[in-house]
DNA sequence: CCAAAAGTGTTAACCCTACACCCATGT
DNA sequence: ACATGGGTGTAGGGTTAACACTTTTGG
């Protein structure tokens, strides 16, 4: 390894002395959204070396005082504005020589956020949304990084309804149902459902879709008015409380 | 914090140098087995401080040439001797303060191994396998670590069939029974169990318990002999290649 | 009036659950 | 003989899966 672990050399430029070989941790974000039609992962294009210029996940090193999870959340609000709702570890990444730099032990975070509050790239780095199944090659081992994430984001709508903090506020029942057919890669029957989520007890109907209500209208598009539902986290929490609910398809 | 990083200072005691903070890495395993009536988790008694004589999992520092995974392996068969045939990675812990000497980040594995290779203790260290629900109170925060490994196997085990890892290559109905009702917590119906488990078509019969079968026999209990089954892995990768199949009780 | 998307109900297959009795074995 | 644990089948309830037509709306 090609490292930049020196021994017994200091000054200004090599500060932080140990008796034992170190890593450094950097905590890096895979964030979805969803605009009602595609899953989308929100990407950085690198502005120096290694990668420059290639889209990368954001993320950057955790600070001596903070978790990992506290410095994704540092991280994600200062590279792209967004405060997730829900932030998951899923995995680490240790691989010796996944940077090239010296050795970087990166822990990703799935974080999920509310498409409505877009990302405003900041200063130098480009930030941009892009569908999950369209992301270009990126930088470092980011690609397998994401795939990861997809499997394990499935997994998590086996457990609990995380899609929920996808979606806005009030959403129709096919946005949700494309949201699970996405993340799940599977097809499901409109009425089963409708069927199956009404049964599940956490949502509450909220109207029709009019120019009242605050949901995303769609005017250009022919076709009936959907039902507006919303989550309802009360009902949620106590039915997790006394049971091992399941949320499977 | 008063870890042990120092600026400007090296030579023999601080030898290893960089340019930013850097955290040390460790892997740890909370290594399952079963002896056909508990779940055990192994457990070594510390010889040092901090929490001299307590019991912690076993792990160690990872190797600057190692990915965690292999680190994990190699401590574990270094301090305790055993080889894992499952090795699963489920969350970091890096709160900064988890360690008192200075800040360790550290990626548990769960570790599940064969109960026929017995933990020969090493040198200095003492290691027992101890009951998961009659584990004492354990050293830095393995307490948590050790909960956390217990859901997660418990979700591991809704995807795929870990739990024969656990199993010697013979062995009988009841006891994969009691190893799911341990590791899930609820009873299942012995018919019902069965009828489950052979519909999945990974289970080979192999015969009725005797003296020429290299399965456990117990002489000591007066009972029927139970049927003889063993683990099919080639027909569950090929089931796993079909679908996403579905595990779950 | 046409195309696009949403709403709606019923039936059959399957799976999970619950349940009780007999058999083989060792003491 | 008895106590322990293992084996076995069936009936009822619930859930899932499959299926087609009508309504609303915008162009």
């Amino acid at each position: 390894m090609a490292h930049s672990v020196f021994k017994y050399r200091t000054g200004e430029a090599y500060p932080y002395c140990y008796k034992y070989p170190q890593v450094a941790l950097t905590a890096d974000c895979v964030v979805f959204s969803y605009d009602g039609k595609d899953l989308l992962v929100l990407l950085i294009k690198r502005g120096q070396e290694p990668f420059k210029d290639r889209w990368a996940l954001p993320g950057g090193f955790v600070n001596p005082d903070e978790t990992a999870e506290q410095g994704a959340r540092r991280e994600l609000l200062e590279e792209t504005g967004l405060e997730a709702s829900h932030l998951e570890q899923f995995k680490v990444f240790s691989t010796p020589d996944r940077d090239p730099r010296q050795r970087v032990v990166t822990v990703p975070f799935i974080a999920l956020v509310n498409h409505k509050s877009v990302a405003g790239g900041d200063d130098a780095a480009e930030a941009r949304w892009f569908p999950v199944d369209k992301v270009p090659p990126l930088a470092f081992d980011h690609d397998q990084i994401l795939s990861e994430a997809r499997t394990a984001l499935r997994r998590s709508l086996y457990f609990s309804p995380v899609s929920f903090t996808l979606l806005p506020p009030q959403f129709t029942m096919p946005q949700l149902q494309r949201l699970y057919e996405i993340i799940l890669g599977r097809k499901f029957d409109r009425r089963n459902f409708a069927r199956k989520m009404n049964s599940l007890g956490v949502l509450d109907f909220q109207g029709i879709e009019s120019a009242g209500n605050d949901v995303v209208e769609r005017k250009d598009v022919p076709s009936r008015k959907p039902s507006i539902f919303s989550f309802n986290r009360v009902k949620w929490s106590r039915m997790k409380d006394e049971s091992d609910t399941n949320f499977e398809f």
